[in-house]
DNA sequence: CCGACTTTGTGAATAAGTGAACGAACTCGG
DNA sequence: CCGAGTTCGTTCACTTATTCACAAAGTCGG
């Protein structure tokens, strides 16, 4: 068992979200040249409350000094080792409609230590295409492309429709982690972690509180 | 004063972020031809708990029928209603690079009624463009294309450098809601709604649970 | 009309997340 | 070395969100 580990280091969720934002943060901070940063200051970039920044990272242990504020490369490399960006870690982008091309197209990943390691798609006619250095290859060819690649993050960038069956092969092929961009929820065994993006989703909530605000203008 | 309403009716954010989800569900129950549903199907299908469906659906009212389920057409309405996808909702987005021009070219806003009225980038080399019938304006243009159009949702797809400069000229051009795709927190007066999507932080968060099973399984 | 069954709506218990407040630990100028 | 000032780490009260559990209200076959 791991009944006596050294401490009990259940990080909440909420934190969980935090840290990449804390991160930018540090990495903007750090391109300042500047060696400290206050609790206060962090909070102020990452737009939460300062309380709140001290505590999420007492999670990981006693980074700062008080009276001086966290030394922004030691946060910074303790962050990193966290989320565990101290490798790379290769995807697979499923769908190369649009949205999976602008995906593919984008440097962002790359630079972040998401490395594109596959292209896929079942259309024959986009099957052979190159995009950035990359063919897109046959959906069939999933299994190989996780074992070979030691991809661990499949992205799905498909319609609907075939959201759900896109993750059930890519946990066939033993994926551990699925973002999706599919405007539908997937459902996947516990242990893999899923995350949704959904931009309509996104609109749709802007527009609840739009509709509130102006039906409240209209009676006030 | 607004003292004695009908209701309180103040809505819970999480229940609000359900909504969009609850949505799509009953539109693909509706479309299979089905008349009613129960909570525990459209929990299923939303990927919730059922209490948690039939509760927040309760804070709008009594939408069901026990013993038989929610009429589907029914509560599509109400749910349509309050959030505001009566009427279409005019957009502009900033920023016509790699992801500006997917938003652009992607026909999924259109449909679920929000309507792209205007793309603005800084770029005079993309300054009169034209993407799906649409001529790139000057960034200049946008108090006139806010007020001309009656656009209220303002998406900022630019760099992280530039998302703030943005947003403080859609808040000054009067924009009441904001999509953020720019890797950066921004800061608005409070009551300017504010989303942000962010394709790299979902990696991190996904990134963090692997790292953790990795050195969990390692251990164990 | 009745009794078995289904399913909602909600009160109460629990869990998760937030933020104010403050003692402890540090710096710095003199 | 000391006292003033800064900033962390953590406790505690509070708010928000989730889930259970069950009475109330409906259906349906006979």
């Amino acid at each position: 068992m791991t009944a006596d580990s050294p401490a009990p280091r259940q990080i909440p969720e909420a934190t969980v979200a935090r840290l990449p934002v804390y991160l930018r943060a540090l990495q903007d901070t750090a391109a300042e040249h500047k060696a400290t940063i206050s609790s206060e200051r962090l909070a102020e970039m990452a737009g939460v409350n300062a309380a709140k920044v001290r505590k999420d990272l007492s999670y990981f242990g006693s980074y700062g000094t008080r009276g001086v504020g966290y030394d922004v490369e030691y946060l910074l490399f303790h962050i990193r080792r966290e989320l565990g960006l101290t490798h790379d870690w290769p995807c697979v982008i499923v769908g190369m409609g649009n949205l999976g091309q602008a995906l593919a197209k984008y440097g962002g990943f790359q630079e972040r230590g998401f490395l594109i390691a596959g292209l896929v798609d079942t259309d024959p006619a986009k099957v052979g295409q190159k995009i950035n250095n990359l063919t897109i290859e046959h959906i069939d060819e999933l299994p190989r492309i996780l074992v070979d690649r030691k991809v661990s993050i499949g992205v799905i960038a498909t319609p609907a429709a075939a959201a759900q069956e896109v993750a059930d092969r890519m946990v066939a092929a033993g994926i551990s982690s699925i973002l999706n961009f599919a405007p539908t929820v997937i459902a996947v065994p516990d242990d893999i972690s899923v995350r949704k993006v959904d931009v309509a989703v996104e609109l749709q909530i802007l527009s609840f509180y739009n509709e509130r605000r102006s039906s409240l203008d209209a009676a006030g």
